[in-house]
DNA sequence: ATTGCTGCAAAACGTTTGCACCTAT
DNA sequence: ATAGGTGCAAACGTTTTGCAGCAAT
């Protein structure tokens, strides 16, 4: 299932930037944006694998790179020196809560954070470029959290 | 130089969880809060290496990680995949700005910021444990950044 | 024809681990 | 005495790179 939208958006930046248009890369483009929820490379790189693609996996952390400076995709970091990333599409700009017993990752959306990274780069004279923003924090009811009985909470 | 009171928290946390009170780990302790700004593990253990300290690569690792537990350091993370640490003592709560093309990171405070993961961890049931607001952005006047010219901003 | 992209494997990087020895309790 | 920490080197997982062949322009 291709996005006719995004494949277009893609093909314009590889252009534009004089870079070439391949297969493999919108193979990329596709895994990236099917996939659900939050990915590391490996692991778009392995689905990818498993579904018999024969794009290497050099091709799809230089893809992934690409994908992000076209906006089609964004770059997330939860702390763990993993690098993450997800769809720019369907969703709305969130930020994210990190469970720290369960490794659950909540979406949310404040608007008091919404003008608050432009309002500071403004005050430092910088020109905004992106921002992050993570929650990490607890379930406060451990009972009806959903993963904390499947690691070790020995601690 | 040592700082006392640190010292002090230091060996009674350490007493309190049952850890070994040793000298290594006070030396991790002296260096970390010597050092200037933000710094990996890495860091520390080739500059305490540089210092003629004996202490192992191992042993920074670990010990920076009970200094984290004991609210003596504080662990930051800017997206490029390396855990940065700096000493929470002199300074106050900030949240950071990361220039792109220079590499700068700029502590800001602003009071908007303050209560906001408490209040997003309330909505969501959730317990805070600790948050990140990175804004990354660029120098909006290229002439006055002072690390502009060092790198290779053929870009 | 040229230049950039690909796949592969190996290297690099920050970090963690296994193990034998040592040391604080 | 013994649990736990240390230093060392090797392993680890993620990411990057070098290179020969290939393909888009």
């Amino acid at each position: 299932m291709k996005n006719q939208k995004a494949t277009e958006i893609f093909r314009k930046f590889l252009k534009d930037g004089k870079n070439r248009i391949t297969p493999e890369r919108f193979e990329v483009l596709d895994a990236a944006l099917e996939y659900e929820g939050h990915f590391g490379a490996d692991d778009l790189f392995i689905l990818m694998k498993n579904n018999k693609s024969r794009v290497s996996r050099a091709t799809v952390y230089n893809t992934l790179e690409l994908l992000v400076q076209c906006d089609l995709v964004i770059k997330r970091n939860f702390g763990d020196n993993i690098t993450r990333y997800e769809s720019s599409l369907k969703k709305q700009v969130h930020d994210h809560l990190i469970c720290m017993d369960c490794g659950r990752i909540i979406e949310f959306t404040n608007s008091k954070i919404t003008n608050l990274p432009a309002e500071i780069c403004n005050e430092n004279n910088f020109k905004l470029e992106s921002y992050s923003f993570n929650i990490f924090a607890r379930c406060k009811n451990i009972k009806t959290c959903p993963y904390y009985l499947t690691k070790d909470n020995s601690e």
